[in-house]
DNA sequence: GTAGAATTCAAACAAACGTTTGAATTAGAT
DNA sequence: ATCTAATTCAAACGTTTGTTTGAATTCTAC
């Protein structure tokens, strides 16, 4: 009867009539409750109930469940990655002739994550604390186009980071890169983890977490290499990494 | 009519007739389907087909399907951190008048994670993949009965770790501790993850996983601490980590 | 071999799930 | 004011969920 939700077509900047924030209140409503209860966990009963409008709502703006996650995550994640990379031009449209600093293209990757993760107006720390516990999510649906949306991204900062670190085997970068997304996505998405754990926190302020966090990536990074014992594959051997 | 899946009375090693290893038939199936699908999305139908048993044994095993999860997590917790505890008693005993260093610790702590992610033979790899990802479950009981397991292993690892970092104010101490944790969880549970990302991950060898990820979280404890600008709560002032 | 408890089984339960429907309502353009 | 398309709405759709039931089966003990 309709052909609404508009899967790739017109805007509905001309069409939607009084309801233009409809679809909003539907994506802000689902936000938190996905951080809240989980993905699967939260009905779109509770979206729609929580948004004030009619359970249909949901299936008629965005079509499903699932483009209603996509859709949340591209918004956000479209945004983030292109301060990333805007940052990375940065420092190296700045950079002398021996290249740019390991520090800089961390600060390019994980400033801008940490920022929207400071930002309770507009609802940035509440998305932060989804996508960290997003990266290991299961479903397979959200895997997928996670992976995509953030393959030019890691790519391009992947490629930066071994250029500032001559000399280093880029597997251990890789590692290196694995572990720091780990402890970042820890620092954003389970501080109640920890607080739980430890007891109390006393100092959550997220100004001061971007600076302690800082520290930590860059003394792992510039860790002396471990001895991997006998035979490494391919890349020679251990040496002090930068 | 029956009063089965014995609460906490006795050990039904008695009772038990011809099926004791229904029970365990079920753990093993659900520990592998809570991997790949996760908590919610994974069914009672679902595990009681993969393990060849009625879909009622769950049931009149466990209780429901919440206690199944509980007994999952605690029959290997209780092993997992029993090592840990024993093997910081060890280096505790064998220290000399100037106390542990900080790399002794943290391998107390990380090392009989990583080894149960290495034993492929008996699920203990499947079960810390699972763990790593439970860390940021935001399932209300999971996180309640995983807290208390973990109380008492975290108490006693962080006043170790304070006492082997004299000067360094606690609260940074218990931060990094919290990023060590994320970059482990991720290095464990997340190697698809980064795989997905990067396109292809050439060393994923258990064996070298611990060297590699003991200097990266050596490199980030003792990284120099953070400038945080000024004020600083409690604890008066930046200083060198040891 | 018979009594009785422990376990398995097929079937059903109510509740909740995501989605669809078709009529009612609203708004923009002519 | 009228027509038309976009949106909202209450109700129902068919599945799937975790759990319960009561009879059938299996095993231990006497």
């Amino acid at each position: 009867m309709n052909v609404p939700h508009s899967e790739e077509n017109d805007k509905m900047n001309t069409p939607g009539r009084h309801g233009p924030e409809t679809r909003s209140r539907i994506l802000d409503a689902a936000e938190e409750l996905f951080v809240e209860h989980g993905l699967d966990a939260t009905s779109m009963r509770m979206i729609t109930t929580k948004a004030g409008v009619n359970l249909a709502a949901v299936n008629y703006h965005f079509g499903s469940k699932d483009s209603l996650i996509q859709e949340i995550f591209q918004r956000r994640l479209v945004e983030l990655n292109r301060q990333r990379l805007a940052a990375l031009d940065r420092v190296e449209a700045e950079a002398g002739s021996d290249g740019i600093r390991p520090s800089q293209v961390l600060e390019a990757f994980f400033r801008p994550s940490l920022e929207l993760a400071t930002d309770t107006e507009h609802g940035g720390r509440i998305f932060m604390q989804l996508l960290g516990r997003t990266y290991t999510e299961p479903n397979a649906f959200v895997r997928k186009f996670l992976a995509e949306e953030y393959a030019e991204t890691l790519q391009r900062f992947l490629k930066a980071l071994y250029d500032s670190l001559p000399g280093v085997p880029r597997e251990e970068i890789l590692w290196r890169f694995h572990f720091m997304m780990g402890a970042t996505s820890y620092a954003i998405a389970g501080t109640d983890t920890l607080e739980l754990f430890a007891g109390r926190f006393d100092d959550v302020d997220p100004a001061r977490l971007m600076p302690r966090l800082m520290s930590f990536l860059l003394g792992g990074l510039r860790a002396p290499l471990p001895d991997l014992g006998g035979a490494i594959p391919r890349k020679h051997g251990r040496s002090k990494a930068a």
